[in-house]
DNA sequence: GAGTTCCATGACCTATTGGTTATATAGGGC
DNA sequence: GCCCTATATAACCAATAGGTCATGGAACTC
């Protein structure tokens, strides 16, 4: 089995990574995986739903490769695989950058306006966004 | 129907955001958007679907609040909403604590084995997780 | 070996997703 | 007013998602 390469960020790992994000009792399940390995039937406990639809979760997740499955007896104890997740931090933090610099960059704009209104009358056509 | 609120960063975003970046053509649509505002024909321009097909995904995309829509002329530009980016980078910084922890602790297990291995011969039974 | 615990799987149902085509609406150019 | 461009919407369809209940099977307990 392959760990994600550092080099190839496969971009279809996104789309099982952000999908299995999508859902709380999954985002959950991580939650409480990141203070450790678990059962089944313990990841299962918090939630008002049988055990099948856990381990359908439970699969999803796995098959994102953001948990893997031990054995120990009878359990199959999961734990946390975090590479995923830093593969998804990696896309996002290349907006990171654009969206602070949004918000600085709303300010400039904001003081501009200010500035052009004070001198020109009226502004023109082709109105882009506000 | 306006703006997506700056106020409510809700945690139900959070499914509809990650929902959202599950899609290759969406995550597309955004990196074009990243380098400036587009109306919908020119977001359509590169992807082998209908125009229709991707007014849906703007929908989503909307709906996650993670694009909001100007008007000009006939266009409906629509222009990134870096927020819940933010949101979701959030969450999942969460984490980032703990997958770096756990790279350290990979290779401290690595070059833990190399010496075991170098000692002992044969390892053993009810192994938990490698 | 019989029962029990833990988990996986199959069959089924409904709602949602992601695409299609066809049509409607809104605004600008002439 | 008429047509063209840009976009939205409706109706439809197949596939997937997320649950259910029932059953199966592996591994411990006694």
């Amino acid at each position: 089995m392959e760990l994600t390469g550092y080099g190839s960020p496969s971009p279809g790992h996104l789309d099982a990574t952000f999908a299995a994000l999508a859902d709380p009792t999954r985002r959950a399940i991580l939650a409480r995986l990141a203070s450790g390995e678990a059962s089944v039937s313990e990841l299962a406990e918090p939630f008002a739903m049988s055990q099948p639809a856990i381990s359908k979760h439970l699969k999803v997740l796995e098959r994102a490769g953001l948990i893997s499955r031990g054995r120990d007896a009878q359990r199959r104890p999961r734990r946390l695989e975090a590479a995923p997740l830093a593969e998804a931090t990696r896309w996002l933090e290349h907006y990171r950058q654009f969206w602070e610099e949004n918000f600085q960059a709303l300010d400039a704009v904001l003081e501009d306006l200010k500035e052009q209104e004070a001198r020109r009358p009226t502004p023109r056509k082709r109105r882009k966004h506000p």
